[in-house]
DNA sequence: GTTGGCATTAAACAAATGTTTGATATGATA
DNA sequence: TATCATATCAAACATTTGTTTAATGCCAAC
């Protein structure tokens, strides 16, 4: 770590304080305490405050992304086993590992009170993913379905994805301790929403959609149980 | 206004500024200036800030509620209509009026980073109306349900209400302009959460539920124009 | 060995922050 | 009128903030 040159050692050091604190809050000195530099050293490489913060947002969604792919799947795989890998790997980017890393908390920061780094993460990410999402439910939708319809269907199912994140210490409040830990992991989760949304579209009743896509889960072995 | 007893004066005058700055970065001085009192004042009243946000933040919730308040109905009306008015009401709460208005903002910022003042706002305000909905969500679903499936689903219309405010800069960026004045008015997401909700409740494709639903609303004859 | 450019440092700077102080004004009560 | 608690005020206080400065260390090139 403090074998690497000064710049990197700010940036890395920048990330969790930004995340934890807001740009506001955050200050240089906590920084480059952290990053074990002078106080000068932020200004010396990035000009000022807000250039170091703008990199950083810049490097928070590319490396979340790099970390936490979809898995491969053979072409012959059922179009709701997509589905179910989207709402999952969207979940896991958001929600995986022990606690939110950083880089989901400043994304977040990003998205409830966007900057200037704002635009770019949207064209870069988040756009892309959404057409992915919207092309994935054409499968189920007739072709008369209006495309602003569609645009809403995927909005719900981000919605729902992005509401454990956004709202989690809440929903903590609101769920038992017990159901927690019992119904909350990263495949409970991605299974009910991509239910719920398969029975909205296929005209079955989510309670009957479960055995269904349950099914298929299990027919691609092992792929519950290697995660 | 100006002539509303001084603490009065600062309470109105902090809700707007910590909703648009957040604790850190609102400062007593810009406060006591919009209040135009001294920036003694709020020592004077509250003792510190944190106690005058504490204050701020009981106040903004209980207004919010006040603010706005389902429609009343007649005992005979159907289900489907109570859940349409209890997700309408929820985003006419978060996203009605022309601008956000400041009490919204600052119950954001405690849902995404809850403070001391987050769980009286959990118990008081959140969870009773949680629990209506859930209860309102047994009209569709068979008694074997069990409860953390009947919770999932009301986290999942929550969430698809709540994405339309915390996500909402970054919704409108992936939104055409045209659309989004078309289509993102209160009645017509109301309107598509509760399709999309009842769908996979009833077994019936959502684009053939709409139907249903809107021939309900029309019969409340003057409902849909009386907003 | 000297030069010259880059990196790092401690110190200082000006501005802004939350809070405190002590004086002054106000208005009811005796 | 005199008294007293409350309310308001300008000023000052001690910190903390982002940023700048000027000196020093380093190390390769000549």
């Amino acid at each position: 770590m403090s074998n690497e040159p000064s710049r990197e050692r700010i940036l890395s050091a920048a990330g969790p304080v930004f995340a934890e604190k807001g740009f506001e809050s955050a200050t240089i000195r906590e920084i480059c305490a952290a990053a074990e530099v002078n106080v000068a050293a932020v200004n010396y490489y990035f000009g000022d405050k807000q250039q170091l913060y703008l990199e950083t947002v810049r490097l928070a969604s590319e490396a979340r992304i790099e970390q936490i792919a979809p898995p491969e799947r053979a072409d012959s795989t059922p179009a709701e086993i997509h589905l179910y890998d989207h709402v999952r790997t969207m979940l896991e980017r958001m929600l995986g590992s022990e606690q939110v890393p950083w880089q989901v908390k400043l994304l977040m920061r990003e998205v409830l009170q966007p900057t200037e780094a704002c635009q770019e993460l949207v064209e870069q990410h988040f756009r892309p993913r959404f057409e992915y999402l919207q092309d994935l439910l054409d499968n189920w939708l007739p072709p008369e379905v209006p495309s602003y319809r569609r645009r809403q269907i995927a909005l719900s199912v981000v919605g729902q994805c992005v509401h454990y994140r956004m709202a989690g210490e809440v929903i903590d409040l609101l769920t038992p301790e017990e159901d927690r830990r019992q119904y909350h992991s990263l495949d409970q989760l991605a299974f009910h929403i991509t239910t719920l949304t398969l029975a909205s579209l296929q005209g079955q009743p989510i309670w009957e959609v479960d055995s269904l896509l349950r099914g298929m889960l299990e027919d691609l072995s092992g792929v519950m149980n290697s995660r």
